[in-house]
DNA sequence: TAATTGCATTTTGTATACAAGGATTGTACT
DNA sequence: AGTACAATCCTTGTATACAAAATGCAATTA
């Protein structure tokens, strides 16, 4: 008895959790844009909760740094400037550098295999052109490495970091033209796990980080050029 | 008009933020002890507030690392082990070492002089013997270096990471004989940020956290044993 | 016409009330 | 005496109610 439904695990998360997960997801899409203000009757309302889990889930989003509470006026989706992506980055390159380090330590040999198929996962997706899938296997080949480290706040915090850019993923994805680079920056990294060359597995994974952080970065200039045309016509 | 009062910046915190502080300063300082429960209401009469502020505070506090949750038992102070905390400290000694290799970059010349008389404070605080006066030149000395590197994301993460060995400070301020070894290690990550010398203050920095790392571990070590001869002794 | 004051509305901050789930204790039965 | 079951209490999770502050708008006055 009780075996004749199948629950989904997600309906036993408190309340708040499923509204953290659901803004975050909101944030990062770009569904809930940069400035946006969050108003907690209205976001109950939108969700169908009290104010209570409301405000519990943008406690979290606050330390998380994805909201910004603004005294007596409440929480705003953050902004997005260049120097605090390049804040991230800087501190990215460090962190995925030691992720590799310690991956060539201490990576299992099953891992290896795992990482193997996920590389050619990626190349796969690659060829595909299907910008979902792509970042689907992108995802996941980063996730074992980093996962190889055994290092939990390790895996938090770049979990946290990388979380800070996925607003420009599927651009950056779209943006690399061919992929080549990423397929052969990926096996590079691949290759020097495999053999356990720190060095070179470090110095790829910050070419990685470099190169992601141009396509970016042109973006974001981008953006703000269009923003500010776009008030140009309007005065 | 309204220049005739100043105010207290802190009496216009709001109470979560109010009871976020007191319960992590509760936390780190060892008052509240790893493996307690955080009960709502207890907490809520102890500190003359509701319910509410306590929650918002706990869910920070969640995100931090600094509790743990427990579905419908609440909330727990964080255990510490081994592991955890080679994990955080594997993590500060890549941070911090990126810390003193952009500050060589970045300091500007008063935040060297700054830095000088720190080292000066803090050779001149050893001598005191006082645990608390050298402590907070510690601090005062690490967060000048901090700051230099003008990283937000940076600054945040490392005081982040730093609290979760608060506990352990004064232990390890007072374990060090002599102190003469910090007052060098000082003087060398102050050196080689004057000079721009990248490696040496990286080099210096990593140091400077192994050898943090040698006596916490040590501590825990002893704790947990003394935990097992007093179980021992009940038994 | 512009500025200032006062009122109304909106929104946060805080407290409390209510419901549901778990744990513990006590009792009854074997 | 031990085990199982039930009732009660404790605690969290959620909703709502109330208070205080800020913002925006309008009206009045200079």
């Amino acid at each position: 008895m009780g075996d004749n439904f199948t629950v989904n695990m997600d309906e036993f998360l408190p309340l708040r959790d499923v509204v953290f997960n659901t803004l975050r997801r909101a944030i990062l899409t770009g569904e809930l844009k940069p400035g946006e203000r969050l108003m907690e009757i209205h976001l109950a309302n939108r969700l169908g909760v009290s104010r209570t889990p409301i405000r519990e889930a943008i406690r979290k989003l606050e330390l998380e740094g994805l909201v910004t509470m603004i005294p007596r006026r409440g929480a705003e989706v953050a902004q997005i400037t260049e120097k605090s992506l390049q804040d991230v980055l800087e501190v990215r390159r460090a962190l995925d550098a030691l992720c590799v380090e310690l991956a060539c330590d201490r990576i299992t040999s099953e891992e290896k295999e795992a990482l193997k198929q996920a590389c050619d996962e990626f190349e796969k997706a690659t060829k595909t052109g299907d910008v979902t899938t792509i970042a689907g296997a992108d995802v996941a080949l980063h996730d074992i490495i980093v996962r190889a480290t055994g290092n939990q706040r390790l895996i938090q915090l770049i979990n946290n970091l990388s979380e800070q850019m996925y607003r420009y993923r599927f651009e950056y994805i779209k943006d690399e033209k061919g992929h080549d680079n990423l397929v052969n920056e990926h096996r590079m990294i691949y290759e020097s796990i495999l053999h356990g060359d720190k060095e070179k597995a470090a110095e790829a994974a910050k070419l990685h980080i470099d190169n992601q952080e141009k396509s970016i970065i042109r973006q974001i200039r981008m953006e703000r050029e269009q923003q500010l045309k776009k008030k140009d016509r309007n005065v």
